[in-house]
This record gives structure tokens, C-alpha cells and sequence, in this order.
DNA sequence: CTCAGTGTTCAGTG
DNA sequence: TCACTGAACACTGA
């Protein structure tokens, strides 16, 4: 599910149903690999009958500020979400965690366990938040502070657009899309970008993402002009809206979908 | 049966 | 120490 516009979206959702109201019940799922560094007994115990003062996010990662410390905190993984629902037999496959509050129930749920639960005393300060790089929602560099953290990175600029600890938020289908509009080739060494490339990769960055968030990540309304319709399935016959062809290639550690006719 | 995948972490290397 | 790479993790769905 996650990269930040969805995440942004499971924010939202827990807003919605979650601030202002009171945690009555709480039911877990013992699972020691997502529930990491508590148990979900002791997970469980920390959140029954606390209130919920707000859902903040931070690239990725996502926690509630509660009354009383320490608060939850979530990361999604590859196909971690939230689910809101009113019965408990609508519980849905997967589930970790059930939270019960003014009638609603909202599950996190995840069927590869690569998302992980967490219980922090300051989730913003502590690792693995407090290592993040900035967010391109809450706090995008200037330019020149862009330009100069991109300066001293050797690595190939999708590879650097990955690093949470550089740009928090951007996963893979993001950083081929930003690269694409962008059209810069994925290989190039990040701190041998020119200054206008640079300048086109931050406003890039902004504009796929607000764009991303506005629609909710609902990625079916994204605008057809978007990479992110024609790159799916490592096909060798797929091309972008105006019929240029795209290539998959491994860059990063990552599987990469680029248009050299466009990037370069 | 095999393998890629909207992700992160960590050991190993230069 | 820093920057970077590749493998491990876990498991579904094509």
C-alpha cells in the first residue's frame, strides 16, 4: 500500500474516526515481528482507555498522540492499511490490531508482516522517525539547501530519492514518476546534476506528491499523462501516453521503469 | 513451482 | 565515519 499519499490517506481516516475520542476497547493479535520491541499484551494495555489528541505522520510513519505516554506508532510496509468498520465480524483478514472508540472499530492489518507497531515515548525525536529526512509536505528544503544535500551524495539519484534518511515519503512508483516528469535518467550521479535539473527534480517532487495527496491516492484518478499507468509488469511492449518506450531496469536495488526518450 | 514486489534494516566493503 | 550495495526478512498473488 505505502508510499506518503497513502499513509497521508490512513491518517486521515484515523483523524476522522479516532481524535477527540476515547480508546474503550482493544483487541491484538500476538505477533512478535510486527509488534516490535513490545508485546501485543503489553501494546494493548498502554492504549485501553486512553484519549486520542491527534494522528500525525511523517514520511511513512505515522503515530498518535495520546494523554498519557508512551503512543502508538505505525509503518505500513508493503502492504500494511487501516480499516474502519462498525461489527467485529467485519474484522478483516490479517488483522494485528482492533481499536474500539465511539462505536467505530479500526484495524491495522497486514498480510506480508513487513509493517511494523511500535509503542514510543516521543515517536518525533526517537528512531526510526527521528533519523528521517525531511518531508516534502511538512518541511521541503529551499533550493539551495536542496541542491546543497543532493551535492555531497555519489549514488544514482534514484537510489538517493529512496533513502528515507534524504527525502522521507518517496518510495519506488514515486521516485520513477518524479524522475520521469522531471527527465532525468535514474542512473545519474545525484551530485552531477545541473542546477536546472536539480531545481526540475524538487518542484517535480512537490507536484507528484500534492497532486498524489489531493486525490487521495487513488491512483486510478491520477492524470493519464502519469508514468505510474503504463509502467506496471516489467512488459517489454509497454509504453507512455505519447507511445515512448519504457524500459525496466534494476537501479537502486530497486526494479526501475524509465523512458530514455524523455530522460536523459 | 517460481519469482517479483508501492519497504526497511543491517552486514560488509571501499 | 561516511556512503553505498546487496541480501535478508515474510508471504501473497500472478
Amino acid at each position: 500500500m505505502p508510499e506518503l499519499p497513502e499513509v497521508e490517506r490512513a491518517r486521515k481516516l484515523a483523524e476522522t474516526h479516532l481524535t477527540g475520542r476515547r480508546i474503550c476497547a482493544v483487541t491484538t493479535k500476538a505477533d512478535p515481528i510486527v509488534y516490535t520491541g513490545v508485546t501485543a499484551r503489553r501494546f494493548a494495555r498502554a492504549l485501553t482507555g486512553r484519549c486520542v489528541q491527534a494522528v500525525r505522520r511523517r514520511g511513512k510513519h505515522l503515530w498518535f498522540e495520546l494523554d498519557q505516554r508512551p503512543w502508538p506508532t505505525f509503518h505500513f510496509g508493503m502492504t500494511g492499511s487501516f480499516q474502519v468498520y462498525e461489527d467485529a465480524s467485519q474484522r478483516p483478514r490479517f488483522w494485528k490490531l482492533e481499536l474500539l472508540a465511539d462505536g467505530m472499530r479500526l484495524a491495522f492489518r497486514d498480510a506480508r508482516r513487513l509493517g511494523r507497531i511500535r509503542l514510543l515515548d516521543d515517536p518525533e525525536r526517537e528512531p526510526p522517525i527521528g533519523k528521517l529526512g525531511f518531508d516534502p509536505l511538512l518541511d521541503m528544503p529551499e533550493l539551495p539547501a536542496f541542491a546543497a544535500r543532493l551535492n555531497h551524495r555519489r549514488a544514482p539519484i534514484k537510489a538517493v530519492l529512496l533513502d528515507q534518511s534524504f527525502s522521507a515519503g518517496i518510495g519506488n512508483w514515486i521516485a520513477d514518476e518524479v524522475l520521469y516528469q522531471a527527465r532525468i535518467a535514474p542512473a545519474r550521479h545525484a551530485c552531477h546534476l545541473t542546477p536546472d535539473e536539480v531545481r526540475r527534480l524538487r518542484s517535480t517532487i512537490l507536484r507528484v506528491i500534492r497532486k498524489a495527496v489531493e486525490l487521495d491516492a487513488d491512483n486510478s484518478r491520477f492524470p493519464r499523462t502519469w508514468l505510474f499507468h503504463h509502467r506496471w509488469g516489467r512488459n517489454a511492449h509497454a509504453v507512455t501516453y505519447r507511445g515512448e518506450k519504457i524500459i525496466h531496469e534494476t537501479i537502486g536495488g530497486r526494479t526501475t521503469a524509465w523512458v530514455p526518450a524523455v530522460q536523459t
